[in-house]
DNA sequence: GGAGATTCTGTTATGGATAACAAATATTGT
DNA sequence: ACAATATTTGTTATCCATAACAGAATCTCC
């Protein structure tokens, strides 16, 4: 019943009967240690090749004490920003010689580290986390207490232990563009306010408003996806004094612009509309969207670094390794409109 | 100099030692054997607790066998098809009480083989591979003979371990929606001819226009990107006949409108456009697109099921397992323009 | 009451690789 | 030439949990 029709692939000691070596020797020279003649070598590596015979990596795991395996956690939802940052870790792993686990959760404190747990005792050697913790912090820091971890969303209390891109700078930067322009101020579609980048980027908001003078309005909440953008476009759009809205993300962004579109109001002449992220699609929606960018892919890879020069290295502290977004202009963002 | 400051911790024995019972019996509590005494279940279970102890899977996986792990192989590009599958692998594997494994790769035979292997290597009990094989094809298979395998992408010889959603139904959907709407015939931005998608709708393109008896023009290429598709719009926007095209997927489709619109067609007064994929943006894009809907995430949670079946009972044959797409018209299709 | 079946628990062997130690052979220096 | 060192290879113990086997204790039924 069990699962025994697929043999196992010849061991170690396979190798060893076949090349007239010892399985020490084998391990020897898969491991590239310095002292073994090359004759044996040679024999060892041509015996390997001849069975196809491959290493058991479990077997090493245990033995090491490590699994040269990552473990990635993200939400359980499909958005470019989750995706890219997961192909990011997936191809620094690589270039790292480590191999990717991941796991999803839903945002609850018990989903959260079940999910966490789960990697832990998978018996990765360090843990990325892409996912907001909150009030589940306390509790997965203990589980993570022994293990490197990095995270990529700072709403945690492990702010040493931070990669990603400067939120604060994204969201002045999208700001100041539509203030540039001459808008008297500027409307806020957040994010939701679990999410530290969201939070960062609202309170930029608010700040860059209120340094410049500008009168603070009411910000609105969304939850990442184009729906939630297109309801709160629905609303913005019904006022006339709207005129410049910095949406949280692009996909959001899409949506709000939907909406203003049913509504009428045309953009960018009637309305300025900036998105966060620089998805594949900005440039080529209509019309092409001003965004800010900022390399989801290139956050997951030097997450990766990050947690492997710890894994190396554990009293490793650091400071957060953040990066500085750009402001792309397109064509959804403009001068407002002249008349009052 | 190797990470060791983080101790490992506490192991079956230590539990045992602890509760005063033998090792074997706290494995027998932690898999719910029906033969331990109660008193002495929950001894055992009070120790875990209180020593934070949890079944070091590694050691598991070694003595049993099975990792309750499985591999995914992608390719190294990130679009929406490929996230939220993987999406729907995890969910999947979750549900079924499996973690998974992922590893991307790029489309040359070395590469994919090379991440096939590593999978494999790394123990995993079964694998998903969403990747055209092609050449590829033979070598992977002799990798993937002893272990349970499902394609998403039926290029391969692997006919009968296929899961997926049927590419020929999506495709005669979306040409005969344009013909139905009084298209004289319909243009194709096909995507890259390795993948067993993009062959299958061009065929059926071309078939269900045969068919119909209409002219079959010649079809463009592109690589699934935005990109990709507006270099095709540009190309396609230039020829006056051409009223609706269909589109290989949504992101190309995106690309195609925006060439479409900067050359100043209107969509769907002038051309129509049609994608597939039904990504979250296509219903708020601008004007929103009529397309195929498939669900990328079930069909990845059917390719954990498949596989976990097959795992469970090797001897499993199984016709390929495809689903119907559905169509799904939004304001990207109109009849075309009256004159000519 | 005692042979045989049940229930509970412990002992030993195993999975595949590596670390630590040990032995054999080769090389160097004086 | 012989002790001292370096190089190459082998042996044994270990990582941690489970399977297979075995012993002790309790129960069943005639």
């Amino acid at each position: 019943m069990t699962a025994s029709q697929f043999t196992r692939g010849p061991a170690m000691r396979d190798v060893a009967t076949a090349a007239g070596v010892s399985a020490q020797t084998v391990s020897r020279v898969l491991n590239d240690h310095p002292n073994v003649q090359e004759s044996t070598r040679r024999r060892v590596l041509a015996v390997v090749e001849e069975l196809g015979y491959r290493r058991n990596n479990t077997a090493r795991a245990l033995v090491t004490g490590q699994s040269k395996t990552i473990g990635v956690l993200t939400l359980a939802t499909n958005n470019y920003s989750r995706s890219s940052l997961a192909l990011g870790v997936e191809l620094g792993a690589r270039e790292a010689g480590y191999t990717v686990n991941s796991v999803t959760s839903s945002l609850s404190v018990q989903a959260l580290t079940d999910a966490v747990s789960r990697l832990v005792h998978q018996g990765v050697d360090g843990i990325i986390i892409a996912a907001p913790l909150q009030e589940a912090a306390e509790q997965v820091s203990k589980i993570t207490a022994r293990i490197p971890t990095v995270n990529t969303d700072g709403s945690s209390n492990m702010g040493d232990r931070m990669v990603g891109v400067d939120q604060d700078i994204a969201a002045v930067l999208a700001t100041k563009h539509l203030l540039d322009l001459g808008h008297k101020t500027v409307w806020h579609v957040a994010g939701p306010v679990e999410w530290s980048d969201a939070a960062s980027r609202l309170g930029s908001w608010r700040r860059t408003l209120q340094e410049a003078g500008c009168e603070v309005p009411p910000e609105l909440h969304g939850d990442w996806s184009p729906e939630s953008g297109y309801r709160n476009g629905l609303i913005l759009g019904r006022m006339p004094e709207v005129t410049a809205i910095l949406v949280a993300s692009d996909e959001m962004a899409f949506g709000v612009i939907r909406a203003l579109t049913e509504l009428g109001r045309r953009i960018p002449e009637d309305v300025s509309v900036v998105g966060i992220d620089d998805i594949d699609l900005a440039a080529f929606s209509n019309p092409p969207l001003t965004t800010i960018r900022q390399s989801f892919e290139d956050t997951g890879r030097r997450a990766v670094q990050r947690l492997v020069a710890q894994i190396a290295n554990p009293a490793l502290a650091g400071s957060p390794d953040l990066v500085a977004p750009t402001l792309i202009v397109r064509g959804s963002t403009a001068p407002p409109p002249a008349a009052k």
